[in-house]
DNA sequence: ATTATCTATAGATCTATAGATAATGC
DNA sequence: ATTATCTATAGATCTATAGATAATGC
């Protein structure tokens, strides 16, 4: 499994402040970070409207009035998670939108770093994309960055689909290939999303067995066979690892 | 687009009881349609949680209090709607386990009608399936059709991967093949899934070629080429025809 | 008499704010 | 003095129940 990011940002200082009235169950962490980590697995677990200021608060050992030291309210605790979650998969997008490799190259290079992402997050927190609440105005900046996503693997996906599929599409389905080739984005982005409801509903043992479904599955319903799947696949690994000094490079450069 | 089920089964008395208050948008439908309808449409667009029981009235046209006169809770409403959904697609897939023919024609219907009913319905209430709501005790005999769908999925799936892929899966993935083979049906059971949220996304213009879409690129996952495909298409579309009429026939039985 | 609504309300939340307090830092 | 907590609470909910009321049916 792959590390990108993950850093902490408040290394917990010292002890400032009036101490706490529970006991703190992570003293490496700072506050923010304890409140973000209990809100996370609450609102996976029971969702954001169902999940109180209260109940956050419990976790974390403080009282609910405290967590508005730390945040200005709930939906703030909310938009946090959302753009860190997102944040890893847009870094590498933008990088292999235009990085030195084919294009089924850099896209098999995008869904495993994905879906490895999603796979290895605390709390399983892609279910946090599927919330009802994100469709809320005030969440438009996260869905912003998700569609910038999206339009990176729309590019690659269209020129990943082999010629071969391409004519299939204009002959067996529609006059309007356009709109089948769009289809076809959708299922890929699904297929990359479908390991949030798979690790939902079965914790993974093996993350790295379901990445390689994954991707192998997409790069076949792009027309791709076996022996251009190995190709591209194995092509894919270095570029990967590219990819993540990269990306740990620019995490210093920030 | 094809139909099934979605009768309407209190067709509205008379005139009985107090009048309502509000005027009644929908005369045609029974109060507790009505009201299905009204929180279906609200689940879907804000959640279970945030979706008050006076909002519920309110798009009825009643007072919030009236709506324990038809339901005892707010929880059963949701109950009722999840079973709803999940019903046809049950009725399909029992049939389909046993009709007679290839199982790849048989998932191949299974799909079809699986991705078109979820297309079809009122309001996209397969997004219901994953509110956070739905994982609690409460719900456990929704989760167990649920599971009984993805049962049938599972066994025609495993019967229509085609020994090329089995030979890839036993090869390149892992020395247990039979999880990777579980992660192909976690793979095209996603895919089906994906329907609701590029519903929510862009609501379909044509949902035949989205259909169409899916169903040909889990074949493909499965390791069928263009030309297998062809041929399992055609025989599905007589299998679903033969499907809708038996499943209208049940319809008249029940 | 039965049905389907209504009004009123109990009791339990829930978010966010105001202001007090107990630490450390300077 | 600054920081990070605390207590207390306002004000706005929200679900579900109790009992009244206005129709139709017999």
């Amino acid at each position: 499994m792959w590390h990108h990011g993950q850093v902490i940002d408040a290394p917990k200082k010292s002890d400032r402040g009036r101490p706490r009235s529970g006991t703190n169950p992570r003293p490496d962490l700072s506050a923010s970070e304890q409140i973000l980590d209990a809100a996370a697995h609450l609102f996976v677990e029971r969702g954001y409207a169902a999940t109180s200021t209260r109940a956050i608060a419990e976790e974390v050992g403080i009282r609910q009035a405290s967590l508005y030291y730390h945040f200005p309210s709930k939906e703030q605790i909310l938009e946090v998670l959302l753009m860190r979650t997102v944040e890893p998969s847009i870094h590498a997008a933008t990088y292999l939108s235009t990085a030195v490799a084919e294009p089924a190259v850099r896209l098999h290079a995008l869904i495993e770093f994905d879906t490895a992402a999603l796979l290895g997050a605390a709390h399983n927190v892609g279910t946090l994309y599927f919330l009802p609440e994100v469709r809320n105005e005030r969440f438009a900046a996260f869905r912003a960055e998700r569609s910038t996503l999206r339009g990176v693997y729309a590019a690659l996906i269209s020129q990943t689909i082999t010629d071969h599929i391409r004519g299939e599409l204009g002959e067996t389905l529609t006059p309007d290939a356009a709109s089948a080739i769009d289809y076809l984005v959708d299922v890929v982005f699904g297929m990359v999303e479908s390991v949030i409801s798979i690790r939902a509903d079965r914790p993974s043992e093996d993350a790295a067995v379901l990445v390689d479904t994954i991707a192998q599955s997409c790069l076949r319903v792009l027309g791709h066979d076996s022996k251009s799947i190995r190709v591209i696949s194995s092509s894919a690994s270095a570029l990967l690892i590219e990819l993540t000094r990269v990306l740990e490079q620019d995490q210093l450069g920030s």
